[in-house]
DNA sequence: AATGATTCTGACCATTTGGTCAACTAACTG
DNA sequence: CAGTTAGTTGACCAAATGGTCAGAATCATT
């Protein structure tokens, strides 16, 4: 297992897919037809694989999903795995252009905040770019191994150290700062992954962009409350 | 999809299963081979179902991780679907224990602080059951609907209303309890469903009992403040 | 020892799995 | 136009899938 070795930045994504344009839209010069290929290949993908793990997955439903025959996914992407492989790449560049460039300067408030703003957006903007990462991650990681222990690691530890120094300065209560990361990250996450729980219990029959803001605003209040954050100076 | 007409309390459920101790031990009277050759089918494919979906497991899988032949599992269990939803109905008789009697009159902080615990020790306890469910929720609950929007959606409705009383008796802040419910919810949660992810970017190797108190604490102590509940009574 | 119920399991089956391959079409290039 | 490249796809394959079944082994009771 694990393979990963750079990260691709294939993106250019967009999570929609008609498929009425592309019957039939050859013509175009140089990779043109590939990429537009790849692009809903990638997305079909990533709803099944999310839906069902990757064991759980086949080719086949990809190919169903993406409109076309078993043969041409394989022609694009090799194999099953790698188009897995390019998934989950994908999804760790969105998560790295998270929150990428904080200092001890900045306001605790204001960076909680947009940390909390822009992960519950990632969920919401890439629900099953979250799913599959959650699946991954269910089934022990077999994948992202060397990614959790390294890069994932990383990050999370340079922001630690920042969340520490402001504790410091008495801008916030000393609480740990790693446990604090993963209370924000499984709170937000949860509204893509468990959207089934949320939407099932609630009795919604989706998730409205008013109700996420109502959620963000309801996080970041017990969050930054409950780490005796001082609230913005401006 | 779905079923779960009742929920079976075969219950009387020990995580650990060691193969030794099943050798030609024959001999008892009653059911009590079958209770015993049940009790370590079920563990065996809780884990399997856990870490690959439903779908993504396979009966061979479950056998080989029982060490039994694939007939014997099938002969026990009937057929993967039957064996899926027994695990299931089993994972969520733990869930309805949780937190049954509560009322206006308890301490909010007494009651949240137990909340939080009693769910993250269950977490705990059942690891792969807990994933299980997890898995399953991911995948859209295709068997798990009426479940969501029936029984536990009574139960959180009837804990919100608590909550909202609390809140009106100014014990604590006014804030949306089913969104404190889906933190606390996910929060706990996070700890067995990301396992791989928390050990991989902490660097340990378990998590152990201290690690389970002090999140525990960390846990209480943010969301308590976070929701201006006044401190214990006692 | 005979009997009937339970437990156990290998052989088997239709279907699905991931993947290969050769043939075919379409488009660009000289 | 011929040649090359990129894209497309059905036919095919060995392996694995969920499940059946007949029969063997073991049990409790008489």
């Amino acid at each position: 297992m694990s393979e990963l070795p750079s990260i691709e930045k294939t993106s250019t994504d967009q999570m929609c897919l008609d498929n009425t344009s592309r019957l039939r839209g050859r013509s175009d010069g140089n990779g043109a037809t590939r990429e537009r290929n790849e692009r809903e290949i990638l997305a079909a993908a990533e709803r099944v694989f999310a839906q069902y793990g990757y064991r759980g997955a086949s080719v086949q439903a990809i190919a169903e999903a993406a409109g076309l025959p078993k043969s041409n996914i394989l022609y694009y992407m090799g194999n099953k795995r790698s188009l897995y492989v390019r998934l989950l790449e994908r999804m760790m560049g969105r998560w790295n252009a998270l929150l990428d460039d904080i200092s001890v300067e900045d306001d605790p408030a204001e960076v909680l905040e947009a940390f909390i703003r822009s992960k519950m957006q990632l969920s919401r903007q890439h629900p099953e770019g979250s799913r599959l990462f959650a699946a991954e991650i269910l089934g022990g990681a077999p994948f992202l191994q060397s990614y959790l222990r390294g890069e994932l690691r990383e990050w999370v530890s340079s922001r630690a150290r920042i969340f520490e120094q402001w504790a410091e300065r008495g801008l916030m209560d000393r609480v740990d700062p790693v446990w604090l990361i993963f209370l924000i990250w499984s709170a937000t996450q949860h509204y893509a992954d468990f959207e089934a729980q949320v939407l099932g219990i609630t009795g919604r029959d989706e998730i409205s962009d008013a109700d996420v803001e109502r959620i963000t605003a309801f996080l970041t209040r017990i969050i930054l409350k409950g780490c005796g954050v001082k609230p913005r100076k401006t």
